[in-house]
DNA sequence: CGTTCCGGTTGATCTGGATCAAGGCTCGAT
DNA sequence: ATCGAGCCTTGATCCAGATCAACCGGAACG
């Protein structure tokens, strides 16, 4: 697999130029992690920044009681652990491989001596910490002020490319409903409620159709709560 | 009043040399906003940073039902609009002044343009933004994870510095419920069953003594859901 | 000084979504 | 092919916290 190629198709390194990325391609080791692997736990010293490959990391917390919130599912192109590298401080959350995953690892020291000798790649990733800062703010956003429909919505929305309409879903039902803090079975319910409503399709388990992006948009900014 | 010891007290720039310190000090502008006047709202473009030198300033999203939800209550040495700023990107929320209140602002041209100018700075920024990453995440876990009683005693926690046990509430109660994601009632009743079952103190409304840290402690992690 | 208004407390009631329970389906392992 | 073991769905019930409502006390203001 070819890091340099993987390096410019992620966010987080939007618009490097070729000689950054080459430099970051060397510093990189390759991982693979089977289905189910934890790949580092909440309070380990920081491994580095992984930057998704092939595959899906779930990168949740656990609860006292036991419940895991999934704050992150990240798919090719896709970076974790990236701030405990950067705020040097222990990782404070889990993650584990969904399937079979390949990633890349800029490990810590190597990624801060980088950042330290190399100021355009620092001001790029200070802006890329800055989108992922927006991203939370609006996770929380939705957790706080829509309720499961508005949620289930906008999520939708979200996953869905500009001018697309088809939805592949990224990982079981279950991982997406605790990422929306909601139980795998309202989530269940609640698309149910969406495909009576016309909004949507279910030709499989794992694609889902928007049919009136327009109505659901409603939907997601709440003004369709009760029927 | 002086900008340079307001710069230094302040957790973003922390440990910035003296000359840093003067080169930001000379950037910024005072502002002063009246009780209840909005700074700034969702979707303005970014002023700049702030940095609150007295008084309160409440960070908060509006949902479509008219609900608010405060994302965060910034005091003295505290900054808020920085995130809007460094990913130059319109502000994802509303800032209002709780009471009188003075900041110094350091306008989005002049810090952007510092920024590329002084890679030590970036580095500390970047630092920064990761803290401010991990502070959200807990906030959210707070929220997601923890019950009413368990997100009280936990932010009861964190209020104080080590050692104290007395916390000067910032704010008011229904601020820092909505911080929360509780009704005022709800965080009416939570402080009262913690009253009665001896773990805090109210001498007075503005102020809670905790009476037993460790008691406060496991109600936090959830380990006293039920008595 | 009243008086008005807003914040906080407390009580009564309601409800969205969780929890508990029971099948059916898929898919990997044998 | 057969057999689990998860996953998803659907139904029934429950509950933490919201909402509604009433009251109190103090600060702002004429």
């Amino acid at each position: 697999m070819n890091a340099e190629r993987i390096i410019s198709g992620c966010g987080f390194f939007l618009r490097l130029d070729a000689q950054r990325r080459e430099r970051l391609a060397s510093l990189a080791e390759a991982r693979t992690f089977a289905r189910g692997q934890v790949i580092f736990r909440q309070g380990d010293d920081p491994a580095g920044l992984f930057i998704v490959a092939t595959g899906l990391v779930r990168v949740y917390q656990l609860g006292p009681s036991g419940k895991e919130h999934v704050l992150h599912l990240a798919g090719p192109g896709m970076t974790f652990g990236e701030v405990a590298v950067l705020g040097d401080f222990p990782a404070p959350a889990f993650a584990d491989a969904n399937r079979k995953t390949t990633c890349l690892l800029l490990p810590s020291g190597a990624l801060r001596a980088t950042l330290r000798s190399d100021h355009e790649l620092c001001l790029q990733v200070l802006g890329s910490m800055a989108f992922w800062v927006r991203h939370l703010v609006g996770l929380l956003e939705g957790i706080v002020l829509r309720d499961a429909a508005g949620r289930v919505a906008h999520w939708l929305l979200d996953q869905v490319s500009e001018g697309r309409t088809t939805i592949e879903l990224p990982s079981q039902k279950k991982d997406i409903a605790s990422h929306l803090n909601l139980t795998s079975e309202t989530l269940s319910r609640t698309l149910r409620q969406l495909r009576e409503d016309g909004l949507i399709e279910e030709p499989t388990g794992q694609r889902i159709v928007i049919k009136s992006p327009e109505r659901m948009r409603e939907v997601a900014e709440g003004f369709f709560p009760r029927v």
